[in-house]
DNA sequence: CAGGATCCCGTACGATACTG
DNA sequence: CAGTATCGTACGGGATCCTG
């Protein structure tokens, strides 16, 4: 997602670790703002996989996107990626200790998107009527 | 950011409010993931701010994505317009009982952001020098 | 002061085909 | 099985100008 990309760049003698430092929301935002973070957290969650069950969890990815995705937690130390030496090709995919940690911030976004549901459909009762009849 | 835009293409029957109750992550995500979303709720949670306050208080924004990201917000009932009928115009935007309910998302997004981010200077110690030194 | 109208661009994502 | 390469597209965001 790259929230904070162009007040990255305002000052390229900062380096970008360093600036991040004073940006955790955003941080933590892109972390999991792509379109199949998520699904592939919860995933993750839920215990080891590998790269054809993510694949199969998550319908619509195409591995493209997901390998994309992956490398990326990767970089960030949010997942680990253990290779088997095999034929053919067997790889594992695991959460971090590190990647662990944002389960609390799954658990709130949960939380807090089905009140905020719940009351959009209280403050729009013909929403509502336009599935329940 | 609209997350899970292919999904909700996937089927059109579906109507797109009972779509998202199933993703209430999704929908989370999709309010404060938006660039400049979590400076506008931060001010807000400091206060009512006019349009020109806003302005200043995100320094880079245009114009347009400021009114893009209010009328947003507004829609889904986390923030409210109102406008005095003065010349000249006078805009006044607050947080609705709905948006202030986004604040431990906030809280949470921060508080694991910062964790996340002194575990990444751990792991690299090479980053580090690059700026401490 | 608030914000609409245009034009432009980068990039995240997607479809498809192809390798070891 | 896992992953790369290529090409195409849509959309968020930005710059600039204009109006009541």
């Amino acid at each position: 997602m790259n929230i904070n990309k162009s007040c990255s760049n305002h000052d390229s003698n900062h380096p970008k670790q360093q600036f991040d430092q004073n940006y955790p929301i955003e941080y933590t935002i892109d972390l999991i703002g792509s379109k199949w973070s998520i699904g592939i957290l919860r995933e993750l969650l839920n215990g080891n996989r590998r790269t054809h069950q993510l694949t199969k969890a998550l319908p619509g990815i195409s591995s493209k996107i997901l390998t994309l995705r992956l490398r990326t937690l990767e970089k960030h130390g949010i997942i680990q990626r253990k290779v088997y030496p095999e034929i053919p090709p067997h790889v594992e995919y695991s959460l971090t200790e590190k990647g662990r940690e944002l389960q609390p911030v799954i658990a709130i976004l949960k939380q807090v998107g089905q009140r905020l549901l719940s009351q959009e459909d209280a403050f729009c009762p013909l929403k509502m009527n336009a599935k329940v009849t």
